[in-house]
DNA sequence: AATGAATGAGTTTTCATTCAT
DNA sequence: AATGAATGAAAACTCATTCAT
């Protein structure tokens, strides 16, 4: 055993293993993960999940909690009541890109395997309908003259999806954020002139 | 034993087996799905299951795949060469969505479950790559003076995942194909203007 | 494995299993058995107490189930309408430890075991007490003259009481069953003469 | 934190926790019973029990041996030899279903748990084989005229048994330990009259 | 062609028990 | 004297997979 058997107070244990369950579960998902695998992950025993956590499933859920807060923290700069719906865009996408960027692991688990999993979709898919509401209202505030017809909900649904591809290029390290960024917003402004160009 | 042991030609058997398993697949996923509950569905043994498929993988790679083929089949029209881009476009997106419409549980296993699946994620990312290279192609095409830094890929990634998003509420039956079809095209072209817009 | 692998038809099998299961419990009791043990003891594999049985709860009450069918019907001849009172009870008691005397394990699951599982308890002192009331009837109806305040209903628990713990010598085989059987029938209508003999 | 850390005498610790011992096992058996449970219910850290008991099985043997002394005390007002051998019995009888009334979980813990488990089962059967014996030779000694083939050791095993179903239903607080003590007493002296009544 | 019977290999989960402070 | 932190070992249960008929 090298330097693992440390006594260590509860709170840092208890990142130390979200850290490696969060982990685990992004690179192979809640099935495909073991628990055994989590704790060989975290250097520490199996009853020291369960102690902590309790099950599986509450660990996956701890996980999702965390990183759920992480994001929400590193959204908040785009609620700043100051900024135009324009800038509060603009700084929405750039947060949101720039902590997929930083925490691939968190988009992972937060988006492409909590989704993936009966007991928590639920909750990824509100999450994400109070996002594209939230989108919704920042269009139609900004937009002085829309298009008769213009569907701004449906709009705000394809942006998301938009947002959440472009995230995963992200997470890969295929794209850059600012092109990324400016691509979406650009898109987001321009979707917003209505269905049909001439 | 009323209906028991039926003696049906291999080809029947085949296709009753797959639409079983697509159905499942669809509803639970791949790991919450049990090759009982496969057999079940249906109505067979379980080692006809394992007699013409080999293993479970295999059996989801042949959902996989004849799903595939009809998707592949439904977007024929769109390849159509006398129809100019635009067209082609426009074909595309109501070829998809119908698709989608239509074909609930094709949507959900090919992109929602096989994309989860460690195995098939590979499989599904490449013919999504495909898609998006296509996408790409056609936008190019059919932009006689783009400004210039007109990044054509990532904005096929965006589109494609707005398409996604989009269809899953066609999945979910919340949005008619038609709007949704407007939408999507005119993101796409009017997306097409530059990143900036003034 | 000497004769071990065969395929046998499910009853066979399944009496397999409870023989086991009830041999093993009745040794063990319900929480120092494990289901492995059970395995090993029918010579079979896991999964297929749990194909057949569910769960070790299950497999436990199946073989309540078994046993307690067993007992009951080595009971019937007590029932015999045409017999007096007097013999019923005579009969009733040879049956009882005469059915111990030859099932030393169902005795045992029966009353010794099934009786200290939370789950099982009611059951077991549910049958008990139902068989308290049919000795309380059987006393009442032969007592012409019962002394004033006989208690008849205490008077069935000692007796069963006393019943049981005879039994359990019979099980030990410390006790031949014709003079457990004089001595508890003498017990029974003696008793009755009344709490205080002067 | 109030009441965190205090300092006690060992002997006061000691009886504190066998009282929580005795109450959890008593409640719940021994299987069903955990450490910690026991340890809450003592308001001490399990390091503690360990400290004072060494094992689980010790410290239910703990339990055994406190609660037999309990029970042997309260029994000793039977043993003077002044009285006579009915007066002895039936000073048993008075103590013994005061003792189970007054102690119900003393009486659950000694005869319902420790009986049910293997490494207890032989020190309570010891105990009772001594009981019976006790009786035996009460009856001995107290009949004048024995009818021949008289078995006293059997009718103590079966007496014995009456005792004990019926301090269960004393524990069960369903009956009266004065009608109780009567009915067994006159069972006693009655049923020595010989096994087969005319 | 088809299936009832059977299992190897794992997974989650739970405790009694022990360190290190 | 007392405890928070930690674990080895085992138990219940599941499932993809295969045999014998």
């Amino acid at each position: 055993m090298a330097g693992g058997t440390k006594r260590l107070p509860r709170a840092v244990r208890e990142q130390q293993m979200l850290d490696a369950a969060v982990n685990v579960f992004a690179r192979n998902g809640f099935h495909e993960t073991s628990m055994d695998s989590i704790a060989a992950e975290a250097q520490i025993s199996k009853p020291m999940l369960y102690l902590y956590y309790g099950s599986k499933e509450e660990l996956f859920a701890a996980c999702i909690h965390r990183e759920g807060v992480r994001f929400v923290e590193a959204m908040a700069p785009a609620g700043d009541p100051n900024l135009s719906p324009r800038d509060q865009l603009r700084t929405a996408l750039f947060s949101f890109l720039n902590f997929v960027d930083k925490n691939r692991d968190s988009w992972l688990v937060l988006y492409r395997q909590a989704i993936g999993q009966q007991a928590f979709a639920g909750q990824v898919r509100s999450s994400r309908e109070r996002l594209i509401q939230l989108v919704e209202k920042l269009l139609e505030s900004s937009t002085k003259n829309p298009d008769p017809g213009t569907d701004f909900s449906i709009m705000s649904v394809a942006l998301i999806g938009a947002g959440e591809a472009v995230a995963d290029r992200i997470a890969g390290g295929d794209v850059a954020v600012e092109a990324a960024a400016d691509l979406l917003e650009s898109l987001a402004w321009r979707g917003l002139r209505g269905p049909r160009p001439s």
